[in-house]
DNA sequence: CTTTCTGCAAACGATTTGCAGCAGC
DNA sequence: GCTGCTGCAAATCGTTTGCAGAAAG
Protein backbone atom coordinates (compact mmCIF):
# COMPACT_ATOMS: atom_id res chain seq x y z
CA UNK A 1 0.00 0.00 0.00
CA UNK A 2 1.30 3.45 -1.05
CA UNK A 3 -0.02 6.50 -0.24
CA UNK A 4 -1.20 8.95 -3.09
CA UNK A 5 2.00 11.07 -4.39
CA UNK A 6 0.62 13.38 -6.11
CA UNK A 7 -0.30 15.60 -2.61
CA UNK A 8 3.27 15.68 -1.63
CA UNK A 9 4.82 16.20 -5.20
CA UNK A 10 2.28 19.31 -5.30
CA UNK A 11 3.63 20.73 -2.00
CA UNK A 12 6.95 20.12 -2.96
CA UNK A 13 6.89 21.95 -6.57
CA UNK A 14 4.82 24.74 -4.60
CA UNK A 15 7.80 24.98 -2.30
CA UNK A 16 9.68 25.55 -5.67
CA UNK A 17 6.91 28.14 -7.30
CA UNK A 18 6.31 25.78 -9.78
CA UNK A 19 2.70 24.32 -10.87
CA UNK A 20 1.68 20.66 -10.76
CA UNK A 21 0.51 20.58 -14.58
CA UNK A 22 -0.90 17.69 -16.54
CA UNK A 23 1.87 16.66 -17.77
CA UNK A 24 3.69 16.77 -14.31
CA UNK A 25 1.03 14.64 -12.42
CA UNK A 26 0.91 12.69 -15.73
CA UNK A 27 4.87 11.54 -15.39
CA UNK A 28 4.12 10.76 -11.53
CA UNK A 29 0.86 8.46 -12.55
CA UNK A 30 3.17 6.40 -15.09
CA UNK A 31 6.33 6.46 -12.18
CA UNK A 32 4.03 5.34 -9.72
CA UNK A 33 2.50 2.72 -11.72
CA UNK A 34 6.01 0.89 -12.77
CA UNK A 35 7.02 0.07 -9.72
CA UNK A 36 10.53 0.24 -11.04
CA UNK A 37 13.25 2.37 -12.29
CA UNK A 38 11.80 3.84 -15.87
CA UNK A 39 13.92 5.13 -18.83
CA UNK A 40 12.62 8.25 -21.02
CA UNK A 41 12.00 5.97 -23.94
CA UNK A 42 9.77 3.74 -21.80
CA UNK A 43 7.94 7.17 -20.20
CA UNK A 44 7.33 8.03 -23.71
CA UNK A 45 6.01 4.68 -25.09
CA UNK A 46 3.37 4.76 -22.08
CA UNK A 47 2.57 8.41 -22.55
CA UNK A 48 3.17 9.48 -25.91
CA UNK A 49 1.51 12.61 -25.56
CA UNK A 50 4.42 13.90 -23.75
CA UNK A 51 7.45 15.77 -25.70
CA UNK A 52 10.58 14.64 -25.14
CA UNK A 53 11.67 17.79 -24.16
CA UNK A 54 8.72 18.41 -21.70
CA UNK A 55 9.94 14.58 -20.36
CA UNK A 56 13.50 15.59 -19.27
CA UNK A 57 12.58 19.42 -18.08
CA UNK A 58 9.90 17.75 -15.79
CA UNK A 59 11.90 15.24 -14.73
CA UNK A 60 15.00 17.44 -13.85
CA UNK A 61 12.31 19.77 -12.26
CA UNK A 62 10.80 16.70 -10.39
CA UNK A 63 14.21 16.09 -9.22
CA UNK A 64 14.81 19.11 -7.87
CA UNK A 65 11.76 18.89 -5.97
CA UNK A 66 12.70 15.58 -4.45
CA UNK A 67 10.39 13.88 -6.00
CA UNK A 68 12.30 11.85 -8.48
CA UNK A 69 15.20 10.38 -8.04
CA UNK A 70 17.21 9.90 -11.22
CA UNK A 71 19.95 6.79 -11.25
CA UNK A 72 22.54 5.72 -14.07
CA UNK A 73 25.18 2.90 -14.13
CA UNK A 74 22.54 0.29 -15.64
CA UNK A 75 22.84 0.26 -19.85
CA UNK A 76 23.29 3.21 -21.27
CA UNK A 77 20.16 5.50 -20.36
CA UNK A 78 19.37 7.08 -17.19
CA UNK A 79 16.44 5.87 -15.38
CA UNK A 80 13.97 7.66 -13.01
CA UNK A 81 11.91 6.44 -10.25
CA UNK A 82 9.84 8.02 -7.53
CA UNK A 83 12.10 9.48 -4.16
CA UNK A 84 12.21 6.75 -2.08
CA UNK A 85 10.00 8.89 0.83
CA UNK A 86 7.37 8.50 -1.70
CA UNK A 87 7.49 4.83 -2.39
CA UNK A 88 10.02 3.00 0.27
CA UNK A 89 13.09 2.25 1.04
CA UNK A 90 14.41 -0.30 -1.65
CA UNK A 91 17.14 -1.59 -3.65
CA UNK A 92 18.11 -2.51 -7.29
CA UNK A 93 18.77 -5.28 -9.21
CA UNK A 94 20.63 -4.73 -12.43
CA UNK A 95 20.39 -6.91 -15.34
CA UNK A 96 23.11 -7.30 -16.91
CA UNK A 97 22.02 -9.01 -20.07
CA UNK A 98 19.04 -6.61 -20.62
CA UNK A 99 20.07 -3.42 -18.65
CA UNK A 100 16.38 -3.81 -16.95
CA UNK A 101 16.24 -2.61 -13.14
CA UNK A 102 14.47 -4.30 -10.88
CA UNK A 103 13.28 -3.24 -7.08
CA UNK A 104 14.26 -5.46 -4.65
CA UNK A 105 13.71 -5.21 -0.46
CA UNK A 106 16.79 -6.27 1.88
CA UNK A 107 15.85 -7.90 5.40
CA UNK A 108 16.53 -5.56 8.30
CA UNK A 109 19.10 -7.33 9.44
CA UNK A 110 20.99 -6.24 6.54
CA UNK A 111 20.17 -2.66 6.83
CA UNK A 112 20.80 -2.36 10.18
CA UNK A 113 24.66 -3.80 8.82
CA UNK A 114 24.37 -1.40 6.67
CA UNK A 115 24.00 1.18 9.01
CA UNK A 116 27.04 0.25 10.99
CA UNK A 117 29.18 0.09 7.60
CA UNK A 118 28.39 3.90 7.74
CA UNK A 119 29.62 4.85 10.72
CA UNK A 120 32.95 2.82 9.91
CA UNK A 121 33.10 4.76 6.86
CA UNK A 122 32.76 8.18 8.45
CA UNK A 123 35.49 7.13 11.16
CA UNK A 124 37.95 5.76 8.64
CA UNK A 125 37.36 8.50 6.16
CA UNK A 126 35.48 11.65 7.28
CA UNK A 127 32.87 10.56 4.85
CA UNK A 128 29.36 11.95 6.12
CA UNK A 129 27.08 9.77 4.43
CA UNK A 130 23.38 10.60 4.30
CA UNK A 131 22.30 8.27 1.98
CA UNK A 132 23.87 4.31 0.80
CA UNK A 133 22.99 1.86 -2.28
CA UNK A 134 23.02 -1.59 -2.73
CA UNK A 135 23.20 -2.73 -6.36
CA UNK A 136 22.94 -6.19 -6.92
CA UNK A 137 24.47 -7.10 -10.39
CA UNK A 138 23.48 -10.84 -12.15
CA UNK A 139 21.33 -12.02 -14.89
CA UNK A 140 17.48 -11.60 -14.53
CA UNK A 141 15.04 -14.53 -14.90
CA UNK A 142 13.90 -13.51 -17.73
CA UNK A 143 17.33 -13.42 -19.55
CA UNK A 144 18.29 -16.51 -17.81
CA UNK B 1 50.68 -4.23 -0.93
CA UNK B 2 49.26 -5.32 -4.61
CA UNK B 3 50.87 -7.31 -7.20
CA UNK B 4 52.51 -6.30 -10.14
CA UNK B 5 49.05 -6.15 -12.20
CA UNK B 6 51.25 -6.09 -15.88
CA UNK B 7 51.49 -9.46 -15.84
CA UNK B 8 48.20 -10.43 -15.42
CA UNK B 9 46.59 -7.25 -17.74
CA UNK B 10 49.06 -8.70 -20.40
CA UNK B 11 47.96 -12.56 -20.65
CA UNK B 12 44.02 -10.99 -20.46
CA UNK B 13 44.88 -9.02 -23.21
CA UNK B 14 46.51 -11.64 -25.52
CA UNK B 15 43.41 -13.56 -24.72
CA UNK B 16 41.73 -11.53 -27.23
CA UNK B 17 44.26 -11.49 -29.78
CA UNK B 18 45.40 -7.89 -28.63
CA UNK B 19 48.80 -6.75 -27.94
CA UNK B 20 49.95 -5.17 -24.69
CA UNK B 21 51.28 -1.76 -25.60
CA UNK B 22 52.91 0.85 -24.21
CA UNK B 23 50.48 3.24 -24.31
CA UNK B 24 48.19 0.41 -22.46
CA UNK B 25 50.82 -0.31 -20.17
CA UNK B 26 50.85 3.41 -19.30
CA UNK B 27 46.58 3.43 -18.59
CA UNK B 28 47.36 0.46 -16.13
CA UNK B 29 50.12 2.18 -14.08
CA UNK B 30 48.59 5.90 -14.25
CA UNK B 31 45.28 3.67 -12.37
CA UNK B 32 46.81 1.60 -10.51
CA UNK B 33 49.04 4.84 -8.60
CA UNK B 34 45.69 6.81 -8.39
CA UNK B 35 44.06 4.43 -6.32
CA UNK B 36 41.03 5.30 -6.89
CA UNK B 37 38.64 5.46 -10.14
CA UNK B 38 39.55 8.07 -12.83
CA UNK B 39 37.55 10.25 -15.12
CA UNK B 40 38.86 10.22 -18.90
CA UNK B 41 39.68 13.88 -17.58
CA UNK B 42 41.68 13.07 -14.90
CA UNK B 43 43.91 10.27 -17.04
CA UNK B 44 44.99 12.87 -19.44
CA UNK B 45 46.02 15.37 -17.17
CA UNK B 46 48.41 12.37 -15.31
CA UNK B 47 49.75 11.45 -19.12
CA UNK B 48 49.23 14.27 -21.43
CA UNK B 49 50.87 12.24 -24.01
CA UNK B 50 47.54 10.24 -24.49
CA UNK B 51 45.19 10.72 -27.48
CA UNK B 52 41.80 11.31 -26.23
CA UNK B 53 40.44 9.15 -28.51
CA UNK B 54 42.97 6.18 -27.76
CA UNK B 55 42.20 6.21 -23.77
CA UNK B 56 38.46 5.64 -24.53
CA UNK B 57 39.20 2.87 -27.33
CA UNK B 58 41.67 1.19 -24.53
CA UNK B 59 40.15 1.61 -21.85
CA UNK B 60 37.13 0.11 -23.64
CA UNK B 61 39.19 -2.81 -24.99
CA UNK B 62 41.05 -3.26 -21.09
CA UNK B 63 36.92 -3.72 -20.18
CA UNK B 64 36.11 -6.25 -22.41
CA UNK B 65 39.41 -8.26 -20.96
CA UNK B 66 38.18 -7.55 -17.60
CA UNK B 67 41.15 -5.56 -16.63
CA UNK B 68 39.24 -2.60 -15.83
CA UNK B 69 36.25 -1.59 -14.34
CA UNK B 70 33.46 1.54 -15.38
CA UNK B 71 31.50 3.03 -13.05
CA UNK B 72 29.18 5.37 -13.55
CA UNK B 73 26.24 7.60 -11.13
CA UNK B 74 28.93 9.67 -9.43
CA UNK B 75 29.23 13.35 -11.35
CA UNK B 76 28.56 13.47 -15.44
CA UNK B 77 31.39 11.51 -16.59
CA UNK B 78 32.60 7.70 -16.23
CA UNK B 79 35.27 6.89 -13.96
CA UNK B 80 37.21 3.45 -14.84
CA UNK B 81 39.45 1.59 -12.00
CA UNK B 82 41.40 -1.21 -12.17
CA UNK B 83 39.31 -4.48 -12.31
CA UNK B 84 38.61 -6.09 -8.55
CA UNK B 85 40.82 -9.33 -8.64
CA UNK B 86 44.07 -6.82 -9.66
CA UNK B 87 43.21 -4.70 -6.63
CA UNK B 88 40.74 -5.75 -3.50
CA UNK B 89 37.23 -6.14 -2.75
CA UNK B 90 36.26 -2.58 -2.13
CA UNK B 91 33.07 -0.13 -2.33
CA UNK B 92 32.76 3.70 -3.39
CA UNK B 93 31.94 7.13 -1.34
CA UNK B 94 30.80 9.43 -3.79
CA UNK B 95 30.65 13.16 -2.67
CA UNK B 96 27.90 14.71 -4.40
CA UNK B 97 28.99 17.67 -3.62
CA UNK B 98 32.57 17.68 -5.70
CA UNK B 99 31.99 13.92 -7.30
CA UNK B 100 34.74 12.30 -6.44
CA UNK B 101 34.97 8.90 -6.07
CA UNK B 102 36.93 7.34 -2.82
CA UNK B 103 38.09 3.90 -2.05
CA UNK B 104 36.67 2.41 1.19
CA UNK B 105 36.70 -1.31 2.78
CA UNK B 106 33.83 -2.91 4.67
CA UNK B 107 34.39 -4.97 7.41
CA UNK B 108 34.19 -8.82 6.73
CA UNK B 109 31.05 -8.69 8.74
CA UNK B 110 29.13 -6.67 6.73
CA UNK B 111 30.15 -8.56 3.35
CA UNK B 112 29.00 -11.52 5.13
CA UNK B 113 25.68 -10.06 5.34
CA UNK B 114 25.58 -8.48 2.22
CA UNK B 115 26.36 -12.59 0.48
CA UNK B 116 23.03 -13.04 3.15
CA UNK B 117 21.23 -10.19 1.08
CA UNK B 118 22.60 -11.47 -2.52
CA UNK B 119 20.62 -15.42 -1.38
CA UNK B 120 17.58 -13.34 -0.48
CA UNK B 121 17.66 -11.95 -3.49
CA UNK B 122 17.49 -14.69 -5.79
CA UNK B 123 15.34 -16.80 -3.38
CA UNK B 124 12.58 -13.58 -4.00
CA UNK B 125 13.22 -12.69 -7.44
CA UNK B 126 15.06 -16.07 -9.23
CA UNK B 127 17.27 -13.19 -10.16
CA UNK B 128 21.04 -14.52 -10.09
CA UNK B 129 23.57 -12.20 -8.80
CA UNK B 130 27.10 -12.79 -9.44
CA UNK B 131 28.48 -9.54 -8.18
CA UNK B 132 27.43 -6.20 -5.74
CA UNK B 133 28.31 -2.54 -5.62
CA UNK B 134 27.88 -0.45 -2.30
CA UNK B 135 28.06 2.92 -2.90
CA UNK B 136 27.86 5.53 0.28
CA UNK B 137 26.53 9.56 -1.24
CA UNK B 138 27.28 11.87 1.40
CA UNK B 139 29.81 14.51 1.86
CA UNK B 140 33.72 14.01 1.37
CA UNK B 141 36.09 15.69 4.03
CA UNK B 142 37.21 18.17 1.93
CA UNK B 143 33.74 19.72 1.00
CA UNK B 144 32.39 19.07 4.30
C1' DC C 1 -1.72 40.62 -17.71
C1' DT C 2 2.18 38.36 -15.79
C1' DT C 3 4.54 34.25 -14.98
C1' DT C 4 5.28 29.68 -15.89
C1' DC C 5 4.95 25.72 -19.31
C1' DT C 6 5.09 23.60 -23.54
C1' DG C 7 6.71 21.86 -28.14
C1' DC C 8 9.79 22.42 -31.75
C1' DA C 9 14.17 22.54 -33.55
C1' DA C 10 18.80 23.63 -32.85
C1' DA C 11 22.82 23.20 -29.74
C1' DC C 12 25.74 20.65 -26.54
C1' DG C 13 29.13 17.43 -24.93
C1' DA C 14 30.75 12.91 -23.67
C1' DT C 15 31.82 9.13 -26.29
C1' DT C 16 32.47 6.53 -30.73
C1' DT C 17 34.07 5.76 -35.24
C1' DG C 18 36.27 6.19 -40.25
C1' DC C 19 40.40 6.62 -42.12
C1' DA C 20 45.29 6.92 -43.39
C1' DG C 21 49.62 6.20 -41.61
C1' DC C 22 52.70 3.74 -37.92
C1' DA C 23 54.25 -0.21 -35.07
C1' DG C 24 54.53 -5.06 -33.42
C1' DC C 25 55.49 -9.69 -34.61
C1' DG D 1 54.09 -7.93 -45.15
C1' DC D 2 50.10 -8.67 -42.49
C1' DT D 3 47.48 -7.34 -38.59
C1' DG D 4 46.50 -4.46 -35.31
C1' DC D 5 47.32 0.25 -33.15
C1' DT D 6 47.37 5.25 -33.13
C1' DG D 7 45.92 10.16 -33.75
C1' DC D 8 43.06 13.22 -36.04
C1' DA D 9 38.79 14.94 -37.23
C1' DA D 10 34.10 14.01 -38.08
C1' DA D 11 29.93 11.59 -36.62
C1' DT D 12 26.75 9.85 -33.03
C1' DC D 13 23.30 10.14 -29.66
C1' DG D 14 21.43 11.05 -25.07
C1' DT D 15 20.42 15.23 -23.11
C1' DT D 16 19.92 20.40 -22.76
C1' DT D 17 18.49 24.88 -24.26
C1' DG D 18 16.47 29.16 -26.99
C1' DC D 19 12.47 30.76 -28.49
C1' DA D 20 7.70 31.95 -29.53
C1' DG D 21 3.22 30.75 -28.48
C1' DA D 22 -0.25 28.46 -24.98
C1' DA D 23 -1.91 27.87 -20.26
C1' DA D 24 -2.27 28.94 -15.31
C1' DG D 25 -3.64 32.08 -11.85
Amino acid sequence: MRTDPHAVVSTRLRALGQRYTGNRRLLVRVMSDARHPLTIHEILKAAPQLAQSSVYRNLALLERAKAVHRITGGGDFARYELAEDLTEHHHHLICSSCGTVQDFLVSPQVERTLRLAVTEARKASGFAAHAHRIDLIGVCSRCA
